[in-house]
DNA sequence: CGGCTGATTGATTGTGCTCAATCAGTGTGG
DNA sequence: CCACACTGATTGAGCACAATCAATCAGCCG
């Protein structure tokens, strides 16, 4: 877990801050002069990083940081009043967690790691008050949230009109995306770093119902799959899926008539 | 009236800025003092209003400015590459559209008046700079971007989780809320903005289901409906139905054993 | 009147959920 | 070492909720 009052810099850190950093291309330095980089990296600090399953924060904690993800993974998790859980999010390298908290001051939803994670953490009075100074990274940041608001609008439409298997080849060319931006992952063969049933849950499905779809998606060899372990063998075919072009035979129907389709 | 014609047509408006805007509390004006909501206002300008199914920006327009809803409303539509349209908001008086454009630069939904609609306009650039000499203000956008983003996340679970009743309900209780926030508006009594095709889009239904759920919840006594216009007559109902505590009987059932639950 | 849009109602179907059992992998303790 | 428990993933059988298809209706306007 994080330290929230521990030392104001942490920089004991063995790494070389921002300017230094591999994710700094997709992070919020991308906008920044080198001299301007150093001032924002001087309000960053670094915890020890957290273990799978640990907490970044909780629903109902004081809002103080936003957190980048260095390396790992998180999942957000939004909780109802009957006690259900629902995951709104998760969130690779480079890209923000956190953002939830800014309204009421407090938390929202609870971050959850979900693998060894390492994060930067970015006190936000203090990033508010750095943006005043740096016109770029104040549209960075503005930006920042407005690709929140377009990508949960995205989510709004797919669970509003996609069928099970138009969603998952959707979220997996999603996923692809996001985690081969960085360099030296292919997009084509990667490590799904949330659990089944997160990942159920966050596409509005039944564990038992993804299940009969992954096995299904490597049958028609869409992919592979092995455990959490993930080759995307048929881009054009997931694409097509996604799209709605071609729908996945059902148990028990002949998959053979797919093959009138030219992917 | 405010100061002489640096801005050429937007002050041929006809009321008083900001400062009388019988709106300020829900508005960014909200959180700054009396000297600074003239500077904010000097930046705002009001069009004509649009007319019923009139277009404030359209998918691919360029970003230039975020829109506070004056009177009226609009809702957001996001299309797929199929052409399918998705309703994604729905913007009622107070409330701030298009968000959605900052990232890209470009607006990547549509944004579509529901009635005759007002709006104050807010030059983005121009609302960055002022961020930068007022704290207040640029946490007050910070804050509302936050919740939308926080109100997507409701979103996301409640179509990931929630059956029609529950969707509906959790619906009108929204709209309650949102519509009674300004003055004079009961939220017991109220004209819904959209038709019955936009709202069963945006809740991820289908209007017949639409319909038939408006059927009952008012044959159960829980609202009474004529065309848009609503009444919610039993909110505690409501409220149960919305948090899933009971359900709605199905057609042919006998719905007396609802006479069970203390509502 | 006829044409149009939006809302409603009915009959039927199908997708994805429910319930239940099984299985693999992992760690635990006797 | 093996039995046991536990978690996460998988498979099967049956059902229910909401979609689909189709028809009707109300209101509005030319």
């Amino acid at each position: 877990m994080v330290q929230s009052g521990t030392l104001p810099h942490s920089l004991a850190s063995r790494c070389g801050g921002c300017v230094c950093c591999n994710l700094r291309g997709l992070c919020l330095p991308e906008c920044l002069a080198m001299a301007d980089v150093e001032s924002l990296q001087r309000i960053v600090s670094h915890g020890r990083p957290l273990p799978p399953g640990g907490i970044l924060y909780r629903i109902g904690d004081a809002f103080e940081s936003i957190y980048v993800v260095r390396s790992g993974s998180f999942k957000t998790l939004h909780v109802t009043e009957q006690g259900a859980e629902q995951v709104t999010g998760f969130y690779l390298p480079g890209e923000i967690v956190g953002f939830d908290g800014i309204d009421e001051g407090t938390h929202q939803s609870t971050a959850i790691a979900l693998e060894t994670t390492g994060v930067c953490r970015i006190p936000f009075q203090r990033l508010e008050a750095l943006c005043r100074m740096l016109p770029a990274l104040q549209h960075r940041l503005l930006r920042t949230m407005s690709g929140e608001i377009c990508a949960n609008h995205h989510v709004h439409q797919v669970l509003a009109q996609c069928s099970a298997d138009e969603r998952l080849a959707l979220m997996l060319l999603n996923l692809s995306r996001r985690v081969s931006r960085r360099q030296g992952i292919s997009p084509l063969r990667f490590r799904l770093p949330m659990p089944r049933a997160d990942l159920s849950n966050y596409l509005g499905l039944v564990p038992e119902t993804l299940s009969r779809l992954f096995r299904r998606f490597c049958e028609n060899g869409w992919i592979s799959s092995d455990g959490r372990e993930l080759a995307l063998k048929d881009i054009a075919a997931l694409r097509a899926v996604a799209d709605g072009n071609i729908q996945l035979a059902r148990d028990g129907t002949d998959p053979d008539h797919l093959a009138a389709y030219n992917y």
